[in-house]
DNA sequence: GCGTCTAGGTGATGTAGATCACATTCTGAT
DNA sequence: ATCAGAATGTGATCTACATCACCTAGACGC
C-alpha cells in the first residue's frame, strides 16, 4: 500500500476529512528513508520533527551519566514517535532516536504540525485523540513498572508484541524492560 | 478568585476563546466539593467525568491484588484528573481518585467535553495541549523510575513540589514514590 | 480519663536483580 | 577466509529495597 493510503486510513480511524481536506492534510508531510542504525534524533540535537512510521523499526530511548540506555518505546508501523517535550517547548532533545532496521517514515514539522491543526478542526481532534492514546498507554507502562516484578513485565512485552522477540535484540528488550540483558537471559531461560 | 475566573485564566495560556465562547465553553462545567477522605472514582466504577481541581488535593491511585496502592497522581489546583483510559474508552475504572484534603473541583462529562470540543476549535486545542501535557509528564517520570534510585526520586519529588512534604502523610508520598513507607522513612533520616 | 486507630520510626532478615567476569557464538567488513 | 566487534549465555558476588516484627506518639471517640 501507498503510503498517503497508510496515513489516510490510520487518520480515518477518529477524523473526518473530505478527500480535498486530506490531499492537504497530507501535503504537509515528507518521506524520508533511514538505514538500519541510522540516527533520526540525536540527544542535544533541535528537534523540528516527529515521525510517522511506514515501515520498519525506531527506538526511542534516553541515555544516562554512566551510558545506560533506556528504550521508551518501539515504534512499528502506524505509530508515531518524536521527542514531543523537546519538540513542542523547542528545548534541546533529552530523548533519542535511531532506527533498529530500516524504515520509511512521514516527517511533520512542528510548524506544520500547528499550522494543520489551526486551520483543520478534524487535524486537531485527531492529534488530540493520538496524544490522548499515548498518555494512557504511558500511564499503563507506568503502572506496570511500579507493580510488576521483570519477569510479568517480560510475559507482558511478548504477549502485547510477538514479532519484537525476534525483530529486536535481545539486549534492546532488556532495555526497554529496565533490566540488564543478564537478567533478562535468565528469565526467558527459566520460563520456557 | 472565582472559581470560573481559575479555570479561564488557565485555559487562557493556551486557547484563544472570546468572553462569550468562554461562558459557554464554562457552562459545561458543574461545581461540586468533596470532603477529605471522600471517592470520587472507585475502582470497577463506571467513569463519566474528568476533574479540574480548584482547592484541595486528589490522589489517583492503583491498588493490586496485594492490596498494595501505587499512586499515579497528586493533583493540586488547576491540574486535571480522571482514569483517562476508563472515560475515553468507556471501560470501568481501574484506576480510583480520593481526596487527601476537602477539595473544591469542576467536573466535566466525556460527552460534554467531546461536544464543546466539537463546537469550539479552541476548545479541542486546549485539551489537545493539555493532553500532551500529561503525556510528556507521564514520560518523564517513566524515565525517572527506570533511570533513578528511591531517593533520587525522593528527591526530585520535594524539589518539584516542597508543599507536599507538609501536606501529604509520609506513607502516601512512599506510595507515589514506589517503595515501602519503611524504605522511605530510612531515605530522609538519612538525607537531613 | 481510657482504649483504639493511624502514622511513623527502626532493627533483623530475605530476595530480585545489578554488577563483574569470562566464555561462546554470530555478523560484517576487509 | 579471517579478524574484530557485537550479541548472548552463565556463574559468583553484591546491594537496594521489601518484608516482618515491634515500638512510640498523636488523634479521635466515648
Amino acid at each position: 500500500m501507498e503510503s498517503k493510503e497508510i496515513l489516510k486510513q490510520h487518520v480515518a480511524k477518529v477524523a473526518t476529512l473530505s478527500n480535498d481536506e486530506f490531499d492537504y492534510f497530507f501535503s504537509h508531510f515528507q518521506p524520508e528513508s533511514f538505514k538500519k542504525g541510522q540516527v533520526i534524533i540525536s540527544e542535544g540535537a533541535e528537534v523540528k520533527k516527529e515521525y510517522f512510521v511506514l515501515s520498519g523499526c525506531l527506538k526511542s530511548f534516553f541515555v544516562n551519566d554512566d551510558i545506560k540506555m533506556y528504550i521508551l518505546q518501539f515504534s512499528m508501523p502506524t505509530w508515531w514517535a518524536s521527542d514531543y517535550a523537546a519538540l513542542y517547548s523547542q528545548t534541546r532533545a533529552t530523548i533519542a532516536i535511531d532506527c533498529i532496521s530500516d524504515a520509511e517514515v512521514l516527517s511533520l514539522s512542528n510548524e506544520n504540525r500547528e499550522k494543520i491543526c489551526h486551520e483543520l478542526h478534524q487535524a486537531e481532534h485527531f492529534f488530540r485523540w493520538r496524544t490522548n492514546k499515548g498518555y494512557v498507554a504511558s500511564q499503563k507502562r507506568l503502572l506496570s513498572f511500579m507493580n510488576n516484578d521483570a519477569k510479568t513485565r517480560y510475559e507482558e512485552l511478548l504477549a502485547q508484541y510477538p514479532a519484537l522477540y525476534n525483530m529486536v535484540p535481545k539486549h534492546l528488550i532488556a532495555s526497554y524492560l529496565g533490566v540488564s540483558r543478564e537478567t533478562l537471559s535468565r528469565l526467558y531461560s527459566s520460563s520456557k
